[in-house]
DNA sequence: TCCCATTCGTTGCCATGGCAACAAATTCGC
DNA sequence: GCGAATTTGTTGCCATGGCAACGAATGGGA
């Protein structure tokens, strides 16, 4: 690729994750669903895959250590998770959802899908499958 | 488009954005600039056009006026921008950039040009049209 | 003119997120 | 088996950013 003005693609990459995240933040207040949208992700991820240590949580998130420490301390606080001793390393916990937990997920998960939907109005399956791609290889040439 | 699984852009975009931004400070950080990417972005903006208000500025660069106010504090107490008194507004201020804060951008913007590239690497001229018409249709569809 | 709605910038609160430093626990190399 | 290096999670600091509330200033309408 030449050298030309390709500067604006982080311009309006950022903008639009941010406005992305801040529509579905609003939706979920609308439904008073009291959580984040990332809390949301974590949620859903330990659904799939209950007893989790932190560690595998945050690289499947791509979210770094402290960033994950904080929300399971929030997801803890409103009882949707617990941090159980690993049963082999004590240096590390195993995270499980709660009853409340799990209940919240099963609870939203329907809802989410109409939410994301949003965005792709008159977009084509193959503007997402590129969209995609292009996305994933920026992730890789800056790795 | 169909209902089908389309849930996985926002986790892709919220990724690369982060990704995006988080390589630029490093190299930022890596050259000594001593700006944070979004402080460039608003050093930028006010190079091209000087006296701006912070409200045209938030507008430009999509961020709201908490954001924008703090960003300015953090470039007045780097001495690279000032606030000055609207002659016909006592509400708001024009901004400016100090001799320090011209230099600054100067300085920088042949480097920009060079690290936003990286992220483009074994992609086309076509791919780059596309992803920015995919990201500027889901803006407009959650506006 | 006077009141009211609006605008502008600021402040506070909270959540995310990058980064560095740390302690405790574990693993590796010898 | 011992000491060093690494891993795991936590804490602190700072910047961004969404949101609500606020004061000061402005502008519009009765």
């Amino acid at each position: 690729m030449k050298e030309e003005r390709y500067s604006s693609y982080s311009f309006l990459l950022d903008r639009t994750a941010r406005r992305v995240k801040q529509y579905a933040q609003q939706k979920f207040k609308a439904l008073k669903l009291n959580v984040t949208v990332d809390q949301w992700l974590v949620l859903k991820h330990l659904y799939e895959r209950e007893g989790m240590k932190q560690n595998e949580l945050a690289e499947l998130l791509f979210k770094d250590n402290p960033t994950v420490t904080r929300i399971i301390d929030l997801l803890c606080e409103k009882e949707m998770a617990i941090r159980r001793q690993h049963p082999s390393d004590r240096r590390s916990f195993q995270v499980e959802l709660t009853r409340k937990g799990r209940k919240k997920v099963e609870q939203m998960k329907p809802k989410i899908e109409k939410i994301r939907l949003k965005a792709w109005e008159g977009l084509s399956k193959d503007d997402f499958t590129h969209f995609k791609k292009v996305l994933d290889s920026i992730y890789k040439n800056l790795e």
